[in-house]
RNA sequence: GCUCGAGUGGUGGAAUUGGUAGACACGUUGGACUUAAAAUCCAAUGAGCAGUAAUGUUCGUGCGGGUUCAAGUCCCGCCUCGAGUACCA
């Protein structure tokens, strides 16, 4: 029998489905939760790149299947948000119409590969039953606060009690950071406005009016990990800012803890890393500066206070809140161009911009709170309004900004340190100096002074020690159709959430889905967009004036809140009462592994992992990290293609062909491309007839490609589709080649002529089965080689996939069936072992040998071969013999020998003599069942 | 600039965490089978030098030092590439 794969693959996929073979439920067994980041359906189909996590996590679901336990591997589909309404919007068609086609391809395509995921349970973000979880949970968040001595979220219920029955006190200092004082009586005599805008500054969900990344190209507002380098992380377009009436999640408060969280979690450092700088925790102390001539002050954030006698001038954001009232009446236009300008800058420009030093004087000075010198008060956009307090202290010996600043507007720059030459630049170091003109600090190194000025600063009550963080609440709204309606409507402009039992509050239909450029939502297009309080439900726009009826919120969630909790779904996909049971939390509890790309660091991870902390918080969880392990998959390179222009040559263009015009090369599909790296003319002339060969290097009537390795993209056209591998050599072989690669974790690029190695190794495999097309297998006791054969792969193996280390695994099956076919091997005992062996490899492939060889049953539950030692262990050691560490020759001796016998054996050696040369040799180092070395 | 990570044959990559560097595969070359091709199988394959040959010998894991009987692996100092981040006070 030949190894027909199409037909073999196509039966099991079937064979599979109908009985439902990957379909898992609570068991007595132990249970292992392995996911995948599950993919949006972008419509350009999937890619050889995309499927590798989703091998190597099928590898580790299956092995872990043999071994007893009991695995969920779900999968589903982040549909909604930008990528799949970008789609739409270019192909013109409604998004819910090209999401579903999209899913449908992608689930061809994947069930080609024989994955073993549990379809019953699949989930999609778009879906209305899916999604009234997520607006529930921003519910939840939009009636939370962060009770700051508890350290955790609780029901904002607790804190309007609070209020109500003791004012303010209890939350006095934060109350007066947010600019508020009251005490009960007060409190009670608030009208339901103003306690709702009081309240407003407490909810983790909450509506502000303030700067956001605007994307004008996108119509909508980005969070600041959907912005990369200054452009928009979709599409590459400019981002400027703007002040938008917007709902935020207050992530912020979660700084500490999404920070110690990293260090009970199994994750790869560089990913923890990037957390880390993203949370940007830094220690320093925030100081109070008078301002001359007035009862207002200036609060500074420094890491630095060591420099405070270095201080000559401050600076504030342009942004700043009190800058009009700093602003003095000789520079009010000066300031007021200056700000105008900043404002029109993009994000992109300001970035690029970052040599030229800009910025205005106040006209106010400020008072050093220790010297009470005067200083300057400044405006500048390097300094930024949403870090810290928007102002800082301006060192210039100490900070090369200050410095390049104080040059600039001619400020003073007094030195500071001992010794140092500042004339060119600033000094920043923590160490190897020694402080002046500094007073009581004079003479001190960094970690005495800073002692020493904290405790005065305390004592004389102009500051205190503060921790600041990079990390910045999350923007939520999105100005687009494509997302969950945020279920909120607003009653006399206090905004209310439709409750739990009225979910999901789905979204319209419209005539138009299009963004807008000035920002106006979609959803304003519908014309049945308003709730009904007493009814409990969506009606009309038209009874808007009627009693009861009020308007919904217009923005959609961004594309992160769907994927920041689904991972739970999985475990109780259609239970329409909670989000999961508590049954199902108790059981599957958390996933165990978990596979992804590591472009979600700052994102999709890291607001996952506030909505567990927030859900852990308020009891819905029993874990507060929900993912034990990651491991990030890398990425699979392409080989693109391009030809070259003669030199002198004029531009040429063409829509068809080229994709890359600026440079003075041409990129080529690569399908068009031989294994010769040329590329026939008449091709590139059948695509475009306009073709000027001419331009282009020539050899032999073909094109001379040159070959550069880059990410796998439709757009770059050099992808190879998963669909004609499995074509052409089966997914069996797709999916071991794939894990062939190289390490998980790794980039590596894709060479398909890599790949008859793995298929021809399959079918080595399979011959050891068949003689003359019938199955042929003895039934004898294995040979002493055949088991150590097979027990030493067992071994390597059974290691390797739990470390996760799968390209190793293959070498060491190919190892084994080049050894058993060297020794025509057709022994039934050590055959069906390794059957069972690469059932998580080749799952096709396993399950038909394993019913050619008499089984009835699916393999994927049989219980993996176990290795055993007494089959390895070795009589015998081949010792490399080296001289002053050089081998020489090796020397086959029983391992029984101790050091003394080993050392008689080697001296005796006709070798040895000949080398040493009747020299004594200095020393002689053996290590038993390792290596012999001798120094001379 | 800062923070991580990585540099091993023509190529993808192995190497029991200090113990025979280059496993396994691709590619290349030669051979067998075939009218021929494909497929399959066999052999060689890090570089250099000497030899008809078996073999011997030198160099070799980005570069320069060091520790050690022994270094791809550990330490110090550089170089190059990749990723992330970017006026974070």
């Amino acid at each position: 029998m030949k190894y027909n794969f199409l037909e073999i693959e196509k039966k099991w996929q079937e064979f599979w489905k109908t009985n439902k073979t990957y379909n898992v439920g609570f068991s007595s067994k132990p249970k292992l939760y392995v996911l995948d980041m599950f993919p949006y359906p972008s419509g350009a189909g999937l890619h050889v790149g995309h499927p590798l996590g989703y091998i190597a996590s099928d590898i580790y679901s299956r092995f872990k299947r043999h071994n007893g336990f009991n695995v969920l591997h779900p999968q589903g589909y982040d549909s909604f948000g930008l990528p799949a309404e970008q789609y739409a919007i270019k192909t013109g068609q409604h998004p819910k119409k090209t999401t579903l086609e999209n899913i449908n391809m992608y689930r061809n395509q994947l069930d080609r590969i024989g994955f073993s995921f549990d379809w019953s349970r699949e989930i999609r973000t778009s879906d209305p039953d899916y999604y009234k979880w997520t607006q529930w949970i921003f519910i939840l968040m939009f009636n939370s606060y962060y009770c700051s001595i508890e350290n955790k979220a609780k029901s904002i219920e607790n804190l309007i009690s609070l209020f109500d029955n003791e004012g303010g006190e209890k939350y006095k200092d934060e109350l007066l950071d947010m600019g508020y004082s009251f005490n009960q009586l007060e409190w009670n005599n608030f009208n339901t406005k103003e306690k709702s805008e009081i309240l407003m500054n407490f909810r983790l969900a909450y509506l502000t009016n303030g700067e956001v990344n605007w994307c004008e190209d996108l119509g909508t507002v980005l969070a600041n990990d959907e912005i990369i380098n200054g452009v928009s992380e979709r599409g590459g377009y400019p981002v400027t800012k703007r002040k938008v009436k917007h709902w935020c999640l207050r992530i912020s408060k979660y700084s500490e803890r999404l920070l110690k969280g990293l260090d009970k979690i199994d994750w790869p450092d560089p990913l923890k890393e990037m957390q880390r700088n993203w949370i940007g925790k830094s220690k320093g102390v925030s100081l109070t500066f008078q301002v001359e001539n007035s009862n207002k002050s200036i609060e500074v954030f420094t890491t630095r206070p060591d420099t405070i006698f270095g201080v000559s001038f401050l600076t504030i954001a342009p942004e700043y809140e009190d800058i009009s009232y700093l602003s003095s009446n000789d520079n009010k236009l000066d300031i007021k161009e200056y700000i105008n300008e900043v404002s029109k800058k993009s994000e992109r420009d300001r970035l690029s911009d970052i040599k030229t030093v800009s910025g205005v004087f106040s006209g106010s000075y400020a008072i050093h709170p220790l010297n009470g010198k005067k200083l300057p008060i400044w405006i500048s956009d390097y300094v930024l309004a949403s870090y810290g307090t928007g102002a800082v202290m301006g060192v210039p010996a100490g900070d090369q900004r200050d410095f390049d600043f104080a040059k600039k507007f001619k400020i003073d720059i007094p030195n500071i340190f001992k010794d140092i030459d500042i004339s060119n630049g600033a000094f920043s170091d923590k160490t190897g100096f020694k402080l002046i003109n500094s007073e009581f600090l004079d003479g001190k190194d960094y970690n005495d002074s800073l002692e020493l000025i904290i405790n005065k600063i305390e004592n004389e009550n102009i500051g205190k020690s503060k921790i600041q963080y990079k990390l910045r609440d999350a923007t939520f709204s999105r100005q687009r159709y494509w997302g969950e309606p945020i279920p909120i409507y607003y009653k006399d402009g206090v905004p209310k959430n439709i409750s739990l039992n009225d979910l999901p509050l789905k979204l319209p239909e419209v005539d138009n889905f299009l963004p807008t450029k000035n920002g106006d939502s979609p959803l304003g297009n519908s014309k049945a967009w308003a709730w009904n309080e007493k009814d409990k439900k969506v009606i009309s726009n038209d009874k808007i004036n009627d009693i009861d009826t009020f308007p919904i919120e217009l923005n959609t969630m961004p594309g992160w809140a769907g994927s920041s909790w689904y991972f739970h779904r999985y475990m109780d996909p259609s239970n329409n009462e909670e989000f999961v049971s508590k049954d199902s939390m108790n059981y599957w509890s958390d996933i165990d592994v978990y596979f992804g790309g590591s472009e979600h660091a700052t994102g999709h991870l890291l607001y996952s992992r506030f909505y567990q902390k927030f859900l852990y918080d308020l009891d819905f969880l029993n874990k507060d990290e929900y993912a034990k392990k990651l491991v990030n998959q890398g990425m699979i390179l392409g080989n693109s293609a391009f030809i070259y222009r003669k030199s002198g040559t004029l531009e040429y263009l063409s829509k068809n062909l080229i994709s890359d015009i600026k440079t003075d090369k041409v990129r080529i599909d690569i399908k068009y491309v031989d294994s010769e790296n040329k590329v026939d003319i008449e091709i590139l002339k059948k695509m475009d007839k306009d073709f000027k060969d001419s331009l282009f290097v020539l050899e032999d009537d073909k094109f001379i490609c040159v070959r550069e390795q880059e990410k796998m993209s439709k757009s770059k056209f050099n992808v190879v589709n998963p669909d004609e591998i499995c074509n052409q050599y089966g997914a069996d072989t797709l999916r071991m080649y794939e894990m062939f690669l190289g390490p998980i974790e790794q980039s590596k690029p894709w060479d398909t002529r890599g790949i008859s190695g793995v298929h021809s190794f399959l079918k080595k495999f399979w011959n050891l089965f068949f003689n003359e097309g019938e199955i042929n297998l003895s039934d004898t006791e294995p040979s002493k080689e055949e088991l150590k054969s097979l027990h030493k792969t067992i071994k390597k193996v059974s290691e390797d996939i739990e470390k996760l280390s799968l390209n190793t695994c293959i070498s060491s099956f190919m190892i084994c069936i080049n050894e058993l076919s060297s020794m025509n091997c057709n022994n039934r005992l050590i055959l069906k072992d390794l059957v069972i062996l690469i059932s998580p490899f080749a799952p096709h492939f396993a399950e038909e040998l394993w019913s050619q060889i008499g089984n009835s049953q699916s393999i994927v539950e049989e219980t993996y071969p176990k290795y055993e030692e007494k089959y390895l262990v070795e009589s015998e050691k081949v010792y490399p013999v080296s001289f002053n560490g050089k081998t020489k020759f090796t020397l086959n001796l029983s391992l029984d020998l101790n050091i003394q016998e080993i050392e008689k054996e080697v001296l005796s050696h006709e070798k040895t003599k000949s080398i040493l040369n009747n020299n004594n040799p200095k020393k002689i180092i053996i290590v038993p069942g390792k290596i012999i070395n001798i120094v001379i």
